[in-house]
DNA sequence: AACACGGCGACTGTAAACAGTCGACCCCTG
DNA sequence: CAGGGGTCGACTGTTTACAGTCGCCGTGTT
């Protein structure tokens, strides 16, 4: 039952896992603006939790660079500019790219193409709902990709700089977030990787990250 | 004055980023061998510091991949086995290839092309220096490259792997990881970058990461 | 002998208290 | 009025204490 309770991610979330997807969800949907300093007794408080555990929960943002630190241990949210966004996708096109190539390899192909084209009904399931119901199935099926191809490391990675993408879409506007949703884009991807043909699936996506990055820093 | 010591790496490092320090380097040295039961109890006497800057810690190692949660928060020192290596190496060509494009696709690579030449010299005094010191020549001149290239987010990816890297190494045996750093190698990769051809960079690199992926799986 | 149960020890989760440091503001002085 | 110095307040760095939970082991029962 235990397992099952763990399988379904039932299980009882730690305070510090609580606050760290608060943390992020306040972050990536503006509650705390970029450049906000971040004030541990402040963030507590809010929270409920005590500083300890919340800096537990810091730590790990920092790592995945959605707060920055600045003189004497001092947190901001981090500031995005464009550059930055692009450099972001730049990276986000590489991890994605290798996810691509590696998935044209497997054998069996089957199985990943179902999956994904799961992941595109869901988000035509949300084409109508809120925005960020629809930015969360995106995500969800570039993070399936990710995870598809078995390389505990590329999705890692992936999840690692996850925040960084939503900050960038938050950053460029939310109206702008849409049009980076369009399920054919998706299709294309899936077709690509249906093919076995990883340099057509690369490009397919390097094509899909350079104009979502163009959208979002246009 | 205070800029200056922070710029040469002076300033008093808090016992957190020690302690970070002092773990990466017993993980990746072995002291603390792949599968070993990390005690927070332990390891604060250990390093005569309390749980909780500690735990801050365990949280860095733990995004950084050199330790796994088992159950109830449970932390072991990560165990690779040769798949997870192949698939760290594969992360690793994926982003030093973005790099080395990066790179190419720079107006003026003069200051690139002495500051990794620069690398590579470190690399040729350190032949004849200690295992560990060939090692950290090494991934400097790796880690030059990404920092070259400006993106602030791939050099931050890059350095999330870099213990999961250098874990490889170590697992992989060490006299194996010898042969991991022909300076010829380097040198092609330099070379290719200054011709400005970006494809041949990339390839030069992937092919650079597969034979030390096959060298530390054979 | 097998099994159920209850106490115990080992660890992690969480909170609260203590210490040190830097900057701002005010007062005092020349 | 300008400058120096000191006090105060706001934070972060770090430690210590407390609570909860799970597994182990011995014990008693059948």
């Amino acid at each position: 039952m235990a397992a099952t309770a763990t399988l379904l991610g039932l299980e009882k979330k730690s305070l510090r896992e609580q606050a760290l997807a608060a943390l992020r969800t306040a972050i990536t949907s503006g509650a705390l603006e970029p450049g906000r300093h971040l004030v541990e007794t402040e963030l507590s408080e809010m929270l409920q939790i005590s500083r300890g555990t919340l800096r537990e929960a810091l730590r790990q943002l920092e790592q995945e660079g959605l707060v920055s630190a600045g003189a004497r241990g001092r947190l901001s949210v981090r500031h995005l500019d464009a550059k930055e966004i692009r450099d972001i996708y730049s990276v986000r096109a590489a991890l994605e790219s290798l996810a691509a190539r590696t998935l044209c390899e497997l054998p069996d192909r089957q199985h990943v193409i179902g999956s994904l084209r799961a992941a595109i009904q869901a988000m035509e399931a949300a084409t109508h709902g809120t925005l960020e119901e629809r930015v969360e199935s995106d995500l969800e099926f570039h993070r399936t990709m990710c995870r598809l191809t078995g390389n505990e490391t590329l999705l890692h990675s992936w999840e690692s700089l996850e925040g960084s993408i939503r900050m960038s879409i938050m950053f460029a506007g939310l109206e702008k977030g849409v049009r980076n949703m369009s399920v054919d884009r998706h299709n294309d991807i899936v077709a690509a990787i249906e093919t076995g043909d990883a340099t057509l699936a690369r490009n397919t996506i390097r094509e899909h990250m350079d104009s979502a990055a163009a959208v979002l820093v246009a």
